[in-house]
DNA sequence: CTGTTAGCGCATTCAA
DNA sequence: TTGAATGCGCTAACAG
């Protein structure tokens, strides 16, 4: 592979004088360009990013660190994160971190020893560590989707405690009284911020809080089977169910299925999250609805602005609007 | 930021030494490696790999280029790629370029540019030329899910045409005489060997090629409305649909709801590749489904034994089976 | 077991 | 407008 110094060569000129053309900086005259040029295309000349980004300290890389890109939510985000990335010559690097703490630690070790110029992470857990960590090493983070406890970063998400609030009372008005929570994993915000905005909504209509019908799993189809099957023991059996996310939703959903019962007409369902090909086929959950794709680019966008200091120097905070859209998957709840 | 000068320093030791201790080459006596090793826990040491792989020539980095992220089937085949190659060490960029070549031709420069050590490419047309370019600058390439023309490469993929043939046939089978197939852009392979497998089963069958039936659009939602209109159109309206993937259904599914009529009971619809979440809620579409995670993991492994050698020196061809799953979506041919 | 020398490919600084 | 020297942070090759 050629190296700088043999277009150089080929071309009768210095190395130095090869960066100028490539990078247009400083001047050149017309000629000795031309020059340059023909021999790069001679020579099939393709600049080495890694010296470049080794002498510039800026590799035009970016991470985004997600739970699972297999999540459509992730995945809409992750091609926001993209687009916006890719306009202004930016590459990113995937991670799934599959909630593990563990695995998130480590990739982020990979990312400083990639020297990334920036990340965008969904964290795992709440703790602030991670965020601190990247920010030792001067890397510029964008907390995306969930919260980090007391502590300063520019994020970028919907305010779930409100949508969670909004599912519960839509839940309340259709009459229902025992709705069982099913949450994602405690220490990720999200989860325990759709928990807070059930309760919210249960203590305002003056219904006690049951704790045996809220759950905390995984969010995954399997954590949403084994959650729905505990909540489909108590008794009285719930009359609804709030999945904290899509995934959940799915899982549940087999599940009641699977005891026979029917959606909405034996129970209500309520969840977070659009199942982009489903809705398009047969809209069926009713939803609190996030602007995935938005948010990955407004996410983007913050971190552009912080790696060309065109930020404010306070952390930002953005909270997207949510849309709650309302499908079969409510019913009134059945009168027994 | 330290470097690993600052370690060897406070160390007390050599640059040297410290790579030893890092890399676990060569013999350190247990003595100066505790040394060391406090040394890089005092300083937050973590290595940067741009020095490392500029020196190495490796980069420990790999692509993945396909045509759209969103799409499930990618991004299932994605995860596969990621979970090989986070099990060697390796991180993945991603790239979209939806199906556009220019597109392609500018990432594969970006991926040459940062010395990728290799990259799996799902080809946004069937020219050689792309593998060819990444070839010339001796990085390897492993094709993935579409053929690329008479060009020696790594590749693995299912059997289009067969998928297409046996779907075909199974609508004329169900008594379906007039069937409109809805395919992909006409330079991708996979849509080029649909519609040759939906060929093939009709002149088997004796039945008459109306070309008119034949469509070639956008792998879209979009594309997919399109060309179930302009097939609405033609008389007598075919009664069954092959679209060419699972976005082309889920476009020509809106559409043909919105002209009114019902599927199955009014027209047959058939495709490739499952709707993930779809499939858990309510399983409807007849489809060849492709083990897109399975793909993504062959694709890696292939990859990796390229980067070791240890690959045989002829390149692999693996097609991998496919499953047809006969659901709700067709039906008899209606008995007009 | 440890250190020294040299260079990976590029861009900044200064000089011409 | 152009070039020479220098160093980004790391490791291979050799020496001790």
């Amino acid at each position: 592979m050629s190296t700088i110094h043999d277009v150089a060569k080929r071309a009768g000129v210095s190395a130095m004088t090869v960066s100028r053309v490539i990078n247009r900086s400083g001047a050149i005259s017309p000629k000795t360009r031309e020059r340059v040029e023909a021999a790069i295309a001679e020579l099939g000349y393709v600049p080495n990013t890694l010296a470049r980004s080794l002498r510039m300290k800026a590799t035009q890389t970016l991470a985004l660190v997600v739970s699972d890109i297999t999540n459509p939510f992730f995945t809409t985000l992750a091609r926001g994160v993209q687009d916006a990335a890719r306009a202004e010559g930016f590459n990113v690097i995937f991670c799934n971190t599959d909630e593990s703490e563990a695995v998130q630690a480590e990739q982020l070790v990979a990312l400083v020893q990639k020297r990334v110029d920036g990340v965008l992470l969904v964290p795992a857990a709440s703790s602030a560590e991670p965020v601190a960590y990247l920010k030792r090493h001067k890397i510029p983070v964008v907390v995306l989707d969930r919260r980090v406890e007391d502590c300063l970063v520019d994020s970028v998400r919907c305010d779930s405690e409100l949508g969670a609030y909004r599912l519960t009372r839509l839940l309340l008005d259709l009459g229902h009284r025992r709705i069982a929570m099913l949450s994602g994993p405690a220490r990720v915000s999200t989860a325990s911020d759709r928990v807070a905005g059930y309760r919210r909504a249960l203590a305002e209509a003056g219904i006690a809080i049951v704790p045996e019908l809220i759950f905390h799993g995984a969010y995954s189809p399997a954590g949403g089977r084994q959650m729905a099957q505990a909540a489909l023991a108590c008794t009285p059996r719930p009359t609804a169910f709030f999945a904290a996310n899509n995934f959940i939703a799915i899982g549940a959903y087999q599940q009641l299925r699977e005891a026979g019962l029917r959606v909405p007409e034996d129970v209500s369902m309520v969840t977070f999250d659009e199942m982009p090909l489903t809705t398009l086929i047969e809209p069926f959950f009713t939803v609190v609805a996030q602007p995935a794709y938005e948010m990955g680019q407004r996410a983007m966008q913050l971190l552009l602005a912080r790696l060309n200091n065109t930020a404010s120097s306070e952390c930002e905070e953005v909270i997207l609007p949510f849309e709650l859209i309302v499908r079969r998957s409510s019913g009134p709840a059945p009168t027994t």
